[in-house]
DNA sequence: ATAGAAATGACAGCGCTGGTCATCTGTTAG
DNA sequence: CTAACAGATGACCAGCGCTGTCATTTCTAT
């Protein structure tokens, strides 16, 4: 019922230290020593106890994932794919929801991480952005990694996976302009994360790209958020000249500025455009449904997860493909910004 | 830095055996020892070490939450009632998304039981309406409970909460006959979830009380999906006796409705009255917004963790209110249903 | 053949629980 | 007031399954 190490150390014919070398990728075990060991484990399906191997080596197979983001869409495709990496490596997740606005959020953090003695942490926005946790997490030695918006690959964001919003929201931007658009507004979300910023340059480059200045009432300030898209449309076109399209940060704001359209008798896409921007499943669910630009986030995490094990991991092979991950959300066409002939 | 039990042994004045009886809830402490040995672990901010205690005690302070739900929004709202009980018992939460079409799913969840050494076990639906998986639980001996549909406690379903979905379809029901609608139709969700029953057992219970007879052509056959709203509606409406009313098994089915009377040029509530079930953030997001039923996720999962607790802790407290929690789902009346004069 | 490196093993111990008694404290009846 | 007993506590030990340390053996290259 229950294999231990000593049945894969007898099976093998080595000793149990021998085993737990292998169990940890140490160097130094022969070839084909560790073959036979391999061979015992599998013959035996042995699965190390987790909780001997926390307490005798002061440390716990598992990675925390940190988050506070009332899209439930993202945590769910985040978990997912940390889940599979974990799995993988025989490793565990631990999920903490938090607020991250409270005061106390760095020592929480801390806490959970001393707490857990945990092998590493995956930050999301807005965690990831924020430079006092990374500094207290660097000061007490615990291996992070963080998923951020930004295109160019530095040995400062060596432990980072990035997300380019800045080409994708030029790429949908570039989009409404094809379609003949050029009073395309923009609804920001909220200024604390980054990914905002840089979808809103990635904007303001597209347009300057075809020599026109974006028209400061067209950028609107405001959150990550339905309520927001309904507020910051409205404001639009109640300006005296109104945009002919919209481009929201996300799929969230831009599902409100289309809820605001159809109170005000609007028609999308032929009065007004609309983009999104993340392609979470309710962008699909709108009427009509919002053209946005997706981001893998399944394997985004997945790959967060790979980067950390390969920095957590004492002995795993740190020399392979230390190169950062860029994503590039892509865009994708549907009716909100359909040609309207 | 590190606390370990020795340490509020001595500040407690009393050997490190007591202190584990206190922390094992063993009985037979005198009630003054047992508040020094409290005393001292605040003091201290004594944090047992899980891993040793998993270790000596052959058990893990934890329980399992396994889900296979498309609905994230749900999923994240079980999984924040979950991590709110566990943290407040001490326990750490293992997700699992699984597929639970798998053929394998029994064993691969007593596989997960048994790896992990499970506490306990959380089951939502399909999971929870599967009896193989309970017969094998029960079997291993492992505690679990179940969050299921129904409205009668009884004996048999001690380690279930139940949600009376019954009875908030009847009310959803009655809102709309309420409203003078009489050609009531209804969109089921997947037939495995026994939820999907009693949601039409609920709507036919309030027609029949006003003494219709629900007409076989208005009940749609189908699964909690936009895509099965979508089609839903479209059959209904191309009937040459159309409804007036669509009652949608859940709010991702009433989007879709929502959806289909758009593409079809039905307006909204004037032509057709839509309601959801459920109170998923984007009913709120639709336009019109939907008429729903509001289940309060957070809390039913809290109360689900609580029930697990007191059967799965060795030494708590098992006579304090152990009846079965029941929630009604409350009408949650919007403008996808107003009046129409 | 022999130094030096590489591979392997022996053994203690991680922090806690469970068990077994021995001891101590408090309570109750006589 | 004391005996007799039950309840509460402590002392002690083994051991959960693994890893860290260091000693020992085996290999490799000269």
């Amino acid at each position: 019922m229950k294999v231990t190490i000593n049945d894969v150390a007898s099976q093998a014919g080595v000793s149990i230290k021998t085993v737990s070398r292998v169990m940890n990728n140490e160097p130094s075990v022969r070839k084909d020593t560790y073959d036979k060991v391999m061979a015992a484990i599998t013959a035996l399906q042995y699965q190390p106890n987790a909780a001997a191997r926390n307490l005798a080596s002061n440390r716990s197979f598992s990675i925390g994932y940190i988050y506070d983001n009332p899209n439930a869409y993202y945590v769910i495709d985040m978990q997912r794919g940390l889940l599979d990496a974990c799995r993988k490596h025989g490793y565990e997740l631990l999920i903490h929801p938090t607020n991250a606005k409270s005061p106390d959020i760095v020592q929480e953090v801390i806490d959970l991480v001393q707490q857990s003695r945990l092998a590493g942490l995956v930050l999301t926005p807005p965690f990831s952005e924020m430079p006092h946790i990374a500094e207290a997490l660097e000061k007490i030695g615990v291996h992070f990694v963080r998923i951020i918006s930004g295109s160019t690959p530095s040995p400062k964001l060596s432990n980072c996976v990035l997300v380019d919003d800045f080409t994708a929201a030029f790429k949908i931007t570039n989009h409404l302009l094809e379609l003949g658009h050029t009073d395309i507004a923009f609804l920001c979300g909220d200024e604390e994360h980054s990914s905002s910023g840089e979808r809103l340059a990635g904007y303001q480059a597209a347009l300057t790209k075809r020599g026109i200045t974006p028209n400061p009432k067209f950028i609107v300030p405001g959150s990550y958020s339905f309520e927001s898209g309904v507020k910051g449309a409205k404001q639009l076109m109640n300006l005296s000249k109104k945009p002919s399209a919209i481009f929201a940060c996300n799929d969230e704001i831009a599902a409100g500025a289309l809820f605001s359209a159809r109170l005000m008798n609007i028609a999308i896409p032929q009065q007004l455009a609309i983009a999104g921007f993340e392609n979470s499943p309710f962008s699909r669910q709108t009427w009509p449904p919002l053209t946005t630009a997706h981001q893998p986030n399944v394997t985004i995490a997945q790959q967060a997860a790979e980067l950390l094990f390969r920095h957590a991991k004492p002995n795993a092979s740190k020399m392979l493909s230390d190169k950062q991950p860029v994503f590039i959300p892509e865009l994708l066409v549907r009716e909100s910004t359909a040609v309207s002939e």
